[in-house]
DNA sequence: TTCTGTTATAGTTTTTATCTATATAGAAGC
DNA sequence: GCTTCTATATAGATAAAAACTATAACAGAA
């Protein structure tokens, strides 16, 4: 089988028109070219070089057969150099799923600061429903993604990034809070909107109308954050929204009323996964910080960062 | 330093997702494998499996060298397809030197013939004078060259093909020769027309010359055989032009006479030259046959071929 | 837990690439 | 025509690496 060594090697003599110059130019010692080129010769089934004692030049057919060769050499370097870009992991592209209910509104805040910190990686991105996304890491198709707690498989790898409340929103005109505060115990009875049950956020608000007593009304379901606004300003009933999304979308507050439940724990919280084997974890779990410090520094007022429980 | 093999074993298992099952169809031992994995990883400088019990796949990395690697391979592949219709040495591309008084009437008669015999032999035909042939043989720039005897470098492989005769050319009104023929005596005092010293025939003439006591006219010079040509017909002279050149070019006989001189060895012979040391020597001497045979066979009123004097 | 299947490691053998030394053969020079 | 020079080829030995077998380590399933 021909070797990239051997291939290399008849470049080289071609080029030089001599096996003893070559052999120089390679660092090589003379008879090791010369083998090299017959078993080269041999397994490609035809003679490459006319030898003579005054110069070693190509035959027909081996002067037809080097651009073929240059090709396989130059493609070998291609991917070296490839390779020597891609060895700083942070140089490759990462396959990175985030739910519909957060990605749209946190991505826009961090990406310019992944990019200004780790200036060569790039993501791919992708919206899938949560229990999609964590399958999806298990099964490869991502190599990480943001999903909200609780997870469902337990071999993840798990850094727990942020907190995000839930606020509670209604029309203007349905005249509920005074001064945007509610107790807890206000929200018992209330008719609750919520997302389809393909949601991760169906699941979070169901949990908080059986602990409030507030009632989740089935029977209008919104398929986004944005229609569940929409049907909000409607007057159709209040909703749980995401802090987040609030603080993003919201921009005309005389529509509705963002309401802070009062001593309620009415949050989520979201987490960065990842396979444990991940050869480039040490780079998740900076990523996952500086989704932190981002937080911090500026959404202190919005969502609550978590430092000290990751995976 | 990465090796075919290594980015072929690269390729299968990220193909299969498997060392071990990679190593069953590559027919190695999966510890081999194992390690030569862990090599390529070392000289690339990149981790390209994330290594699991249950499946091994690729990582970022990893999934974006994979198309370099196929390249690399691709290349490869092709370039030992190439070598294997190369290896038919009658299948490639050979550099042919042919002097401007012979190839134009020769090559358009046996060209065919070598297509037939040897249809996948392909011919890069250049025409130079005789001297820059020989040198282009020794050199390599020519693998085999047609060339008019005798030869200046005694270092080429000499087969020589046919004998051509000169015959002598005169315009009608001159009425040299009443059937045809003349014989040498008649020919002394007698004003010839040549070619330019550039080429080989202008020696020829000036040897034919000295010995029958013809003068040869250098006031003026052709600068190739239709121009010679042309000068006889304009009643400049008399001219001695090859055999197959009349053959091929001279149409109407009512414009000039061509005679034979009796007695006179007025004729040149043309030899194939190549490289002794040319690994296809044997195809060379073929040829060299197959053009002899068809002077033979189309041409023996014309030429005599000599079978008994190859190199 | 034990069993199963997968990868990694250790140690050995085989293969092959490379070396040094030398033979061989044209080309050049005496 | 002989010697010398230079280039390639061959022989034999050595070092490198690629391969194998056996086994350890480990995760997931029973």
């Amino acid at each position: 089988m021909a070797t990239l060594k051997q291939i290399q090697y008849f470049q080289t003599v071609a080029e030089t028109q001599s096996i003893r110059r070559a052999a120089d130019r390679l660092a090589i010692a003379q008879p090791t070219l010369s083998t090299q080129l017959a078993a080269l010769e041999k397994s490609l089934g035809i003679t490459l070089f006319e030898r003579t004692r005054r110069l070693t030049q190509l035959t027909p057919a081996g002067r037809q057969l080097l651009p073929a060769v240059k090709q396989v050499i130059a493609q070998w370097h291609e991917m070296r150099e490839l390779a020597h870009t891609l060895s700083d992991t942070a140089a490759s592209t990462h396959r990175l799923g985030v739910p519909p209910t957060l990605g749209p509104y946190l991505l826009p805040n961090i990406v310019p600061s992944i990019h200004q910190q780790f200036d060569r990686l790039k993501l791919y991105v992708r919206e899938e429903p949560p229990s999609q996304l964590e399958t999806g890491v298990v099964e490869g198709r991502y190599d990480l993604a943001l999903v909200p707690l609780p997870l469902r498989s337990d071999n993840l790898t798990v850094d727990v990034l942020f907190r995000e409340p839930l606020m509670l929103v209604a029309a203007r005109e349905a005249n509920l809070a005074q001064n945007g505060v509610l107790r807890e115990q206000q929200l018992a009875g209330m008719s609750i909107l919520g997302l389809d049950e393909r949601h991760q956020l169906h699941r979070e608000v169901q949990r908080i109308c059986e602990r409030t007593g507030a009632v989740l009304n089935r029977d209008y379901e919104g398929t986004s954050l944005d229609t569940l606004r929409q049907m909000v300003v409607m007057g159709m009933g209040v909703a749980f929204l995401p802090a987040l999304y609030i603080r993003s979308e919201i921009h005309r507050p005389e529509e509705l009323d963002v309401i802070r439940i009062e001593g309620a724990r009415l949050y989520r919280e979201h987490a960065l996964v990842y396979r444990p084997g991940s050869p480039v974890r040490r780079l998740y779990q900076d990523l996952a910080n500086l989704v932190r410090e981002r937080m911090a520094n500026a959404f202190a007022d919005v969502v609550t960062p978590i430092f000290d429980r990751g995976g």
